[in-house]
DNA sequence: TTCATGATGTTATATTATATCATTTCAGAA
DNA sequence: TTCTGAAATGATATAATATAACATCATGAA
């Protein structure tokens, strides 16, 4: 219960009353600042106003949607645009590609990305809302290292993403 | 290392000196009958051989792959007839796709078919060798049941897919 | 300034997947 | 057995996602 309202609060904004969106797209942008600058990496005026599209939801957008909103404000623009766009905001960790829907999303975990560029993110999907929230679960994560760890498997990269209804879409 | 040795005799078959593909192929195609029979779904002639070209190897393989092996045994074949095919499979278990990789293996869990048609499928796969292993694991079960519960989440589908280095491929 | 590097623009094309309608096959009803 | 409706397959076209290759531009260091 209290995890579920925790949940709500914190991953979804748009069930949460007190959301305020536009603030939270700035702090996005501005956590994405500073993480590129103590990177010595160029968050561009592109690659800044790509993340700024892909923050104006807290739901996965295909990379065309970017491409048809980019282009809204710029005239024409081809994909690898937005490919290379995405590409370098996912690499610093400040995009998730969500592999399940071939869509993207903004990282819901800015503090993570000091260490670890492109942090193993864990999402739940509801297939009526649409909403992705970003997981962060001690006991997966630990299942998921012991089985690799027995395994003897290293791991590089994880793609989890569990679909089906949140709560408010149930019944 | 008792897992580890279980995970390449049961699922490494390429690691495994004893591994038999041939009648490793015959008892999924076996299998699939018999699953198929009991549901009173028809495993046709076209779905079966689409079936045996998935299995030829225990690495995932692509659409266009699989149809150019098709097109191999019976000439001029078009996308939708690789796609019907695998859907049906895919439905009724027997196949799984890795978003991932945007490629399809076959199912390493025949005996969970009776209940569940397309069963939850979690994987370690290989960036070196492409080997990708079907895993079981109760506590990574557990982890993910759990974080949906607790967050009145209910499950439809889950995309697990590790990447990284198998035990052979290390170093 | 000049140069080297990385970022962006531009064109073309690759890769994966589906919509649509025609035809065939097949199991069960008559 | 033949008929028939539903499912499966064939065939054509096209959608949706993504990348290769090369030209041009911007930026910062020497």
């Amino acid at each position: 219960m209290a995890k579920n309202a925790d949940y709500q609060r914190i991953e979804n904004p748009f069930a949460a009353p007190g959301h305020d969106h536009s603030s939270c797209i700035v702090s996005a942008l501005d956590g994405a600042e500073a993480t590129c600058a103590r990177r010595g990496e160029r968050l561009t005026p592109l690659r800044r106003q790509v993340l700024e599209l892909v923050w104006r939801g807290h739901r996965p957008v295909g990379a065309y949607d970017l491409l048809a909103l980019l282009q809204d404000e710029r005239g024409r623009v081809a994909p690898p645009t937005i490919y290379r766009a995405l590409e370098f905001l996912c690499d610093q960790g400040l995009v998730h590609r969500l592999d399940s829907l071939q869509a993207f999303i903004g990282c819901g975990h800015p503090g993570s990305h000091d260490e670890e560029h492109h942090h193993a993110a864990h999402f739940l999907i509801c297939q009526e809302c649409g909403l992705a929230v970003e997981m962060r679960d001690g006991q997966l994560d630990g299942a998921i290292n012991g089985l690799a760890g027995r395994a003897g498997f290293t791991i590089a990269d994880e793609t989890v993403e569990i679909s089906g209804l949140c709560a408010e879409c149930q019944g």
